[in-house]
DNA sequence: CGAAGGGTTGAGCCCCTTCAATCTTAGTGG
DNA sequence: CCACTAAGATTGAAGGGGCTCAACCCTTCG
C-alpha cells in the first residue's frame, strides 16, 4: 500500500508512539474514509462555532488553535506538527469553541468523526491510543497557562522554542538543534500572552546570550542544555519517555 | 440501592449530564470497585512524579491541580466540585505530570484504573462521556490559556468567578449568585497568574462596583449580567448547551 | 491569650505595554 | 530591472498595570 493510496501513514506513526497496535489495528485506521486537501497558509480549517463534521489529520505544514477575545486579541495554545491529530478536541462537541487554522501551507486529511468513533470503540487498542493522545494535549494545554501564568516573557519564550524544537524532533521533520520556525514574532507573542514587540527583544536576548540562532524561517539553537534551563523546560508533560509501558 | 452502596451515583450524574446512558451503563457504574476516604484540607491526593493507580471521583468537597515551578511558585489550572472525575488526566499516564490537591475536607472515591479503562471500552456509552468529560477539562484549560494569556486583572477575576458560580450551579451545589467560595485570595491569585495583594485590589474593586458581596467563605453575585460582561465570560467553553445532541 | 493564617492597605519600582518610527525582505506589476 | 507595496522585524521613548516590600488588622483555634 503505497502513501497516497491512503495518507493515514502519519496518523498511524503517531497512534504507534503512544501505544502498541496489532496488524488488525493499522489495516483499520489506514482503511478509514478521508478525503485530502490542500490548504493555503492563514486558512480556518475550523472556526469558533462551527458544528464540525470531520476529525483531521495534518499531513505536512504547521497549523495552530486559537481565540479571538471581544478586544480583538488573539491567544493561541497549540501549535500543531506533521501527524499530529488537529480536532479529536472539537469535532465531539456541537459546536467548536475555537479555531483551528493554518499556519503554513498545509495538507490535511479530513475523517468523519463517526468513523472516529466507531474505531475508538471497536477497536480497544485504537481507542486507548487516541485518548491518550487527547490526554497529552491536555497535559500541553496545563503546562501552558503555567507558561504565561507564572513565568516571565524570557522564559515563556525559551520554553516554547524547547517545546517546538522537540516535537518536530518527536515527528521526524528535523534535528533538535535546527528547525524549521514557521512562526511571526505576533504569533509568538499570541503563544505567550506578550507583545510583539517584547518577544522581539526577548528573542534578541536569547540570541545576544548564544543560546539561539535566527535565520529567516529557521531556527538554530546553539545551547540546548542552557536553553532548556532558562525556559524552565521539563519535557516530562509532553509524556515521550514512558511510551509503551504496559500493553494493558 | 442506597448512597452508602455504591458512592458512585454522583459519577453517573457527571455523566448523564454529557451522555444518556442505558441502564446496563448504570448498573455497571455503580458496580465500580472502589473505596470512599476522607481527605483533609491541604492534602496531596496525587503528587506531580507519583504512578498513579487510581482515577478519582470527587464525592464532596473541593480540590484542584496545580504545578509548582522552580522558583517555588504555584500555579493552580482546575477547581474541582462535588461529581467532577478526578484523575483520567493523570492515572492512564505512567507518571503524573500535576498535582491534584484538596481545597476542603473532601470525601474521594478511589477506582483501579483498569477497572476504568475495562469499562471505557466495553460499554461504548460509557466510554464515549468519560471522552467528553476530558475533553471539556482540556477545553476549559483552554479558555484558562486565555484568562492568563490576554485578559487583565480585573477581567481575569471576573471570569473565574463566573466559571465557579455556574460550574456549582451545574453541579447542584448553590444557586449561580450564592455559593460557598472555598478559595483563599492567594489561590485566587495562583489561578490568574496574579499575586494575592493585586486579588485582593480587584476583588475590592468588584465589591465596590456593586458586582459582588463577600461573606467570609461565601461569595454572592449582585449582578450577574455585567459580571459576565466584565468577566469576558462566555459558557460556551463549557458545552453545557448541547447536551444530549445526538445519541451517535 | 498568644499564634497563625488570611485579608487589607500603602508606597515605590519594574517588567512589559503602548505609541511611533525606521528598516528589511519578499512579492508584484510596469 | 526597478519602483512600489505590504508584511514583518527592529528600535526608541514614555507610561501604566501589576509586583515587591512592608506594615497592620481580623478571625480562628489550641
Amino acid at each position: 500500500m503505497s502513501v497516497k493510496a491512503s495518507g493515514l501513514e502519519l496518523m498511524l506513526k503517531k497512534l504507534e508512539l503512544w501505544r502498541p497496535l496489532e496488524d488488525e489495528d493499522r489495516k483499520a485506521i489506514l482503511a478509514l474514509p478521508h478525503t485530502i486537501r490542500s490548504v493555503d497558509p492563514s486558512i480556518y480549517i475550523v472556526r469558533q462555532g462551527d458544528a464540525p463534521t470531520h476529525t483531521c489529520v495534518l499531513l505536512s505544514g504547521f497549523a495552530m488553535r486559537n481565540k479571538i477575545i471581544v478586544d480583538g486579541a488573539r491567544q493561541i495554545f497549540a501549535i500543531h506538527v506533521r501527524g499530529d491529530l488537529l480536532d479529536v478536541q472539537n469535532s465531539f462537541f456541537g459546536k467548536a469553541d475555537h479555531n483551528v487554522q493554518t499556519l503554513t501551507h498545509c495538507e490535511v486529511a479530513f475523517i468523519p468523526v463517526e468513523a472516529v468513533l466507531q474505531i475508538i470503540f471497536e477497536r480497544p487498542h485504537i481507542g486507548k491510543a487516541i485518548l491518550y493522545d487527547t490526554l497529552v494535549d491536555a497535559a500541553i494545554f496545563r503546562e501552558w497557562i503555567v507558561n504565561v501564568g507564572r513565568r516571565d516573557g524570557r522564559t515563556r519564550v525559551a520554553h516554547l522554542l524547547c517545546e517546538f524544537a522537540l516535537r518536530q524532533e518527536v515527528a521526524g521533520l528535523a534535528g533538535r538543534c535546527s528547525f524549521s520556525f514557521p512562526l511571526t514574532q505576533e504569533q509568538v507573542a499570541d503563544c505567550t500572552g506578550l507583545t510583539p514587540i517584547h518577544v522581539n527583544r526577548m528573542l534578541r536576548r536569547l540570541d545576544e546570550a548564544g543560546l539561539v540562532v535566527r535565520e529567516k524561517r529557521t531556527m538554530h539553537i546553539k545551547d540546548w542544555e542552557q536553553l532548556q534551563k532558562v525556559g524552565d523546560f521539563d519535557r516530562e508533560y509532553l509524556h515521550l519517555d514512558a511510551l509503551h509501558r504496559d500493553s494493558g
